[in-house]
Formats: C-alpha cells, sequence, structure tokens
DNA sequence: CTTGGCACTCGAGGCGAACGAGTGCCAGAG
DNA sequence: CTCTGGCACTCGTTCGCCTCGAGTGCCAAG
C-alpha cells in the first residue's frame, strides 16, 4: 500500500537528494521539508517504501537513496514539470531565432539544452529519410564532371561529383535537370528514390546513360544513412561537476564517442512524447547509472529527429524535462518556418 | 653543464614517468633502464639537474618528475618521433580513402588520431577564407526566391536563401548566374568578395537589384567567419584514463566546450611545422597541465587549418608527435586530390 | 496509527606507529 | 676529477585502533 504521505516522503527524498548527492535520513527531512510528523512516523514510512523496493540503504545506519524504481514513481505520479523562466524562454527564442542554416540551428540547440540543464546535451540532426525533395541542382564544372546538388525540405544539402563517360553539353544537362526534378520534387525521399530508378529507361535514349550516372549518385546520396545517424553532443564539461568517477562518468563519456550507442539511447520517441529513461531501464547495462530525458521533434506530426539530455539517474528529472520540451518545440517550430 | 648523461638521464625520467604516472627514483632507473652505472650516479645527475630546472621533487625522499622545462629539453633534444607501424599507416590510408566529403574526412580524422594517440583529438574544418570559389550556384525556388549554393575549392558548400523585392525571371536569373561566376571562378574568397562588390555597378542597370541582393547574401557566406572556427573534437572519454581529475582533466573538458579557446590552442601552425606547446607555455593558465601537439595541413604550400591532440603534459610526446604528422600528410594528401 | 525513547550499527575521521622508497652526503677507490 | 658503496635521514603511505555521530529498528505508551 502506497499512500498520500509515503508518496510525500518519497518526493522529499528524491528532491534532497538529488540537491545533495547524499543518502537523507529521516530526521533531516522532516527539518527540511515541512512534513508534520515526527521522524519516528517518516522511519516507519521508509521502511515500507525500502520494502517496495522503492529506496535503498547502502549499509545499515545510513540515509535512504532512491532506486531506479523510486525515479520511476517520482517521475511518473510526483512530477511536476517546473515552469521555465521567462528568462529561459526569453534565451531558447533569441538565440534559436538568431540560426542562419540547419547547422546552425541543432548546434545553437545543442549548447543551449546543456547550459539550461547543466548535462550533457544531445540533438540528432534531422532524419534524411522523412523529409521531402525540394530541388535538385547539377552543374557542370567540366564537360564530363557534373556536381550533384541535393536540396532537401529540412534545409540540409548534399553534394556529390560525377565523372561522365561522355562529355555531355549544356543543353542536354538541361533536359536531365528538369527530368530528375520533375520526377523528385515535393516528394519524400523514399518515393523519390524508386521514381529515379524508373527515369532512365523512361526517357530518351541518349541521355538514357548520363541519367544512370546521375541517377546513382542521387540514390546513394539519398540512401546515405550516415547523416540519418548524425548527432551533436555538447556539455561534456558538465560531467566534471559529478563526484562518481567511475560508475557514473567514465561510461557515459565512453558512450559519448560511441554515436551509435547514443542514437540508440535517444531511442524513437515521438512528438510530445517526452520519453524518461531511468537507469537499468536503458538498453546498455554499463550505462545503469545514467537517465536519459529525451524526445522527438519535428514540424506538425512529423518526427524528423530526437533530442534529450543524458546524465546520472540522480539527476533534476522536472527541470531536464521543462528543458528538453521546450527546446524541442522551439526547434520544430523554426523547422516549420523555413520549411513553408 | 648538461653532459649525455645527464641526457640519457632525462629522457630515461621522461619515459618512465610517461609509462607509469609516478615519481622515478634512481634505483628503479637503472633497472629498466641500463644505464651501467651506479644509483649514486644517476642521483648525483639528478641533482644537478634539478638545480637546471629540468625535474623536480614533490617532496624530499620522494621521486623526479619532468618539469615543463624538463618535457621542452626532451622534445627538442631527445625524442625521435616514433615510426607508424605499417598497420597503423594501413589504418589511415584505408579510413580516409574511403571518405566520401569534406565532413566526411574531417570526421574520420579527428576519430582515427584520437584513437592513434589514445588522446583527445582536434580538427580544424578547412578555412573558407584562403580557398577559392569553385562554382555559384542560383537555384529558382519560387520566382522571388533564390536558394544560392556556393562551391569552395575546398569541397566545402554553403547555402543561403534569399527574397527577392521583384520577381525575377529564368533568363535573368541565368544572367546573374553567369556573372557571379564569371567574377569570381577560381578566385580567392578575399578577392572574389571585392569583385563581387564591384558587380552591381558594372552590369546592366535592369539586374542591378538582382545582382545585390545575391551579392549581399554571396559575401556575407564569404566573410563568415563561423566556418573558419568549426572544430571536430573526438577522443574525449580518453581523459578517463587519467587519475588527476581536478587539475588536468577538468580544466580540459571545460576547455573543449569552448571553440574559441581550443582555436588559439592550435594555433597558426604552417604546413610541416610541428608545433608542441607543453603546460604553461600555451596561453591559458588553467591549463597549466596539459601539452598541445598540432600542425598545419593542407595541399601543397596551402595552409588550410590546423589539426592535433591535446592532453596532460605527461604524454606520449613522440608518439603524438608522429601520428599527428601522419595524419596531417594524408589529410593534405586527399583535399589536394579532390581539388585537381 | 503516531510518537518519544533507547540500544545498536557502522562508516567517517583522527591519531600514532611501523614501513619503506628515496634522498643527500661523505669518504674511498679508480 | 669522477664514480661508487655506505649510511643516516626524511617523509608520505599504510594500517590498526579508537571515538564520534548520524541514522536505524523496535517497543511501549499515548
Amino acid at each position: 500500500m502506497v499512500d498520500d504521505r509515503k508518496l510525500d516522503v518519497l518526493r522529499a527524498i528524491v528532491e534532497d537528494y538529488v540537491a545533495t548527492e547524499e543518502p537523507v535520513g529521516s530526521k533531516a527531512l522532516v527539518e527540511r521539508h515541512g512534513l508534520g510528523v515526527s521522524p519516528a512516523t517518516v522511519r516507519n514510512d521508509m521502511a515500507a517504501l525500502e520494502d517496495e523496493g522503492y529506496i535503498h540503504q547502502p549499509h545499515t545506519s545510513a540515509g535512504r537513496v532512491p532506486t531506479d524504481k523510486g525515479y520511476r514513481l517520482f517521475v511518473d505520479k510526483l512530477a511536476t514539470l517546473k515552469p521555465m523562466s521567462t528568462a529561459e524562454r526569453r534565451a531558447i527564442s533569441t538565440l534559436l531565432d538568431g540560426a542562419v542554416d540547419l547547422d546552425d540551428v541543432v548546434q545553437k540547440s545543442v549548447r543551449l539544452l546543456s547550459q539550461l540543464t547543466r548535462q550533457v546535451a544531445i540533438v540528432q540532426y534531422p532524419s534524411l529519410s522523412r523529409s521531402t525533395v525540394r530541388h535538385i541542382e547539377l552543374v557542370l564544372l567540366t564537360p564530363t564532371r557534373v556536381m550533384v546538388i541535393l536540396i532537401l525540405s529540412t534545409g540540409r544539402v548534399e553534394q556529390r561529383l560525377v565523372e561522365l563517360d561522355e562529355e555531355i553539353a549544356d543543353t542536354e544537362l538541361a533536359e536531365v535537370r528538369v527530368a530528375v526534378n520533375q520526377a523528385t520534387a515535393g516528394v519524400q525521399i523514399a518515393a523519390a528514390t524508386t521514381a529515379l530508378g524508373e527515369l532512365p529507361d523512361a526517357a530518351r535514349p541518349e541521355l538514357a546513360d548520363w541519367l544512370r550516372s546521375v541517377v546513382g549518385v542521387l540514390t546513394e546520396a539519398m540512401s546515405d544513412h550516415r547523416s540519418d545517424e548524425r548527432l551533436a553532443v555538447g556539455g561534456t564539461a558538465n560531467l566534471a561537476r559529478y563526484g562518481d568517477f567511475d560508475t557514473a562518468v567514465r561510461p557515459l563519456l565512453e558512450a559519448l564517442e560511441e554515436h551509435v550507442v547514443l542514437l540508440k539511447l535517444l531511442g524513437e520517441s515521438g512528438i510530445d512524447a517526452l520519453t524518461v529513461r531511468i537507469g537499468h531501464e536503458g538498453p546498455y547495462s554499463e550505462l545503469a547509472a545514467t537517465s536519459v530525458v529525451a524526445t522527438g521533434y519535428g514540424p506538425q506530426e512529423l518526427h524528423l529527429g530526437s533530442l534529450g539530455v543524458v546524465g546520472p539517474t540522480r539527476m533534476d528529472y522536472p527541470g531536464s524535462m521543462a528543458a528538453v520540451r521546450a527546446v524541442a518545440r522551439y526547434v520544430s517550430r523554426i523547422l516549420d518556418e523555413g520549411n513553408q
């Protein structure tokens, strides 16, 4: 049975522990939060909470520490998102509104998020696969070299060089340009790839070879999942604040190098679905001491990527959750504006 | 007076201290290096080296530790670059030859460098200001919106959006395209900027307004120093190996967030001029415990950027220097190939 | 169900002794 | 003049021991 007062006690324990980084005892608890009952009563509640696995005692005669299960209950039932201050809101909008291109948005977001939460922030670059083709440009550098530029709705630009077997004239290149753009403009990447594939056979036979070369490079650029896996990471220095070097900092520092690991940590959160993964709930046993607060972002209902913060399980969940959500909303809005 | 044997002793001290991370005593020294003299002799030499400031004793009855001055002498006089193993050479060439674009080259270099040296690696993106304009492309998205794409000789692509006050037709846009390309193709950024500036007045008056808009965005993109300041950082996890958290790791971790600081650390090293900055020799007193091994890179005599590693003063200089130089040469070569 | 009281536990921190790595110095040998 | 073995000395590290105190669990009374 978990009654209201026990929940209050749990909340107090989590808040104190997050603030002090030290096991919290019954006496300190009633002093610092006006619980209105005696330490002995709190002790009884604590014993019950411990039986049910919400808190844990490092050793006899020590204070209590929340378990992952305790944090989970706290996040699910007890935490109210800490509202952002107006100063913080203003910081977000002025910084992000000043971003000039996609790279800039991502880099500024990651910086912002790490400063707001004083934690390590991760922002995934907008996924290529869900965006649409805005335009394809072909530039003749020499008669046999064409620069192919792929512009996507998210503002991402990919460019590749194509070597042709045979010289191509400006007029012919113009035909090719029109053909690929007609087939792909405004179309989602996946559909665009198949549309491009059918192009060489459908077009004038004289153009077929050139089209094949160009299409080959384009489909490769479109299917290039490297860009889906790009991440920006910031705020690593915040790790320095944490004491527990070996269990908390080192594994995380190692994970931060492995972008594949980070992508898995961010997971596939939906828009507006703020996901909190606490300690062992995550996919990596080495990261049993770290939590992830993440959410998806993207204009309207389109999920373009995820962003979030990672840190020790003992983190300020309400604050982190609020900051992550606020930044995600701003980024979504900005991507929407650039896209209209 | 610094005779040969004293230098041998200093070299032995540096090597041992780098390997063990502990002050090294006279006895251990003669055992581990076949110095052919007795510990007492070594002690005399050590006393002399200490008088001259090359080594230092943390406290009486402790072993000796090299000072910054000692490392300096070691690097200048005693260190021979550790030759790369063939496996390492192969790793460099296969990894970097597989890079598809500029971003990829930089990211792979930083990864490579951090793995080779087991240290934090920093690679500066090729400087925009020293490269030349390869091509400028203008794409009509709507009659009043033009996407301006600037392609540089280094493979860097910058793109901006221009809103026109007045609608422009395809044929007129073509004129503008020809004009800006004629003025800039193959020209260095600085010269291109001035050439562009004169364009609106020289051209047909009907085009002037449009040219002005396009030129404005282009010059802004060219002078955008943000891209000059872009860095890739990798291997942060290697910091975890170092014990001295507060003096060595934390300040460095903080510096890694500040790209301005890192740029200053890398400094303006010339091509092939391998620069080693040891401890206090650097510009930041907080980083008195960290050293930088850096060099410039770029095809032929052109300095496009710098790359290097940073770590505690107690680092493997010969190995780091060799790795930094090897990677810089490979990167230079690849940039040269992509540029021909 | 709550509360005050009480005995108990156990880690943290202070103290001092023993240990040992490393030193500086000196006198003698080469 | 240089090298070497010997020796007394220094001083940080380690370990055991003790005390202190925060915090607990349990119990009997309100």
